[in-house]
DNA sequence: CTGAATATTTCAGGTTGTCAAGTAACGAGG
DNA sequence: CCTCGTTACTTGACAACCTGAAATATTCAG
């Protein structure tokens, strides 16, 4: 390798590099809450109706990905419930679990607040179409490391 | 320019890269919760205190740069101020001021904490200087677009 | 059929966050 | 000097998020 890469103390350029990706992270969030306050919801419910929108999940799978205790599910899918957005159904194959499904309108709201998360436009629109080829590609080989 | 940049609706590229961006995002907050759990902190205790280990800071600032109300700040320096690790000084050029400055054992923790956050080596140990130099480059370019 | 394991919910308790109201101090104009 | 508007901080009420433990219903292995 080139540059055998330092794994016992990060180095200047290391650090920047994780201060810059510190900034991407609270600007990404700042813009994620604020596209979800635009649709009257918190941030955990709109990644929560996010994850149903593609498809139905048991509580139990919704509580995985988005890593927190089952339990804690059970009350933002019961206060997106309250306002049509999810419905809770029974799995025939299993009569424990439940499967949360968006329904219509929170596939609609879904897909409102796909669109408006400004931050796919805004901090790309400056990057030409290699830099973004390049960019995915330092992405991926970050996400390939290993998981904890 | 090459690629005009297409500002009207995201490609299929750029979508690739938000998820990307979004995949990292998760990651680092994974790791900077579990980081600041290790120390029995939350993040947002975490936050408070790294911004403190640096310098003291008017209660005010604080919520600036935390993006939220100054009486939330209230309440999390409180939590912080009863375990030792942050104390609330007077200003003496303004007595309406209250200056929250870290312990010294509230550095010790915010060094520690930060010695601690994974995310500095792992997904970066797989990048060359020249990749983190280009990373480096790309992010600084994406976080130079305007704020809102 | 029994008992361990699984899926979900409920409850208590703590932290984060907002908003409105209250207190203290600053600072400018009369 | 005094008053008035502003600023800094705190308090209280309330909602959401989150965890951990206990309760319920169901599944599945033996």
């Amino acid at each position: 390798m080139a540059t055998p890469p330092n794994t016992r103390r990060p180095d200047e350029l290391t650090l920047e590099v994780v201060e810059l990706i510190g900034d991407i992270v609270a600007r990404y969030h700042e813009d994620y809450e604020s596209a979800a306050a635009e649709h009257s919801l918190t941030g955990a419910q709109a990644r929560l109706l996010s994850l149903l929108s593609l498809e139905p999940l048991p509580m139990r799978k919704l509580a995985q990905k988005l890593k927190c205790e089952p339990s804690n599910v059970t009350g933002i899918v019961d206060r997106l419930e309250s306002r049509g957005l999810v419905e809770r159904r029974p799995d025939p194959a299993d009569r424990r679990v439940k499967l949360a499904a968006a329904t219509q309108e929170g596939r609609r709201v879904a897909k409102n607040l796909r669109e408006s998360l400004r931050f796919a436009r805004e901090p790309l629109a400056g990057l030409g179409r290699e830099e973004r080829l390049a960019l995915r590609g330092l992405l991926q080989r970050m996400l390939r490391q290993p998981e904890s």
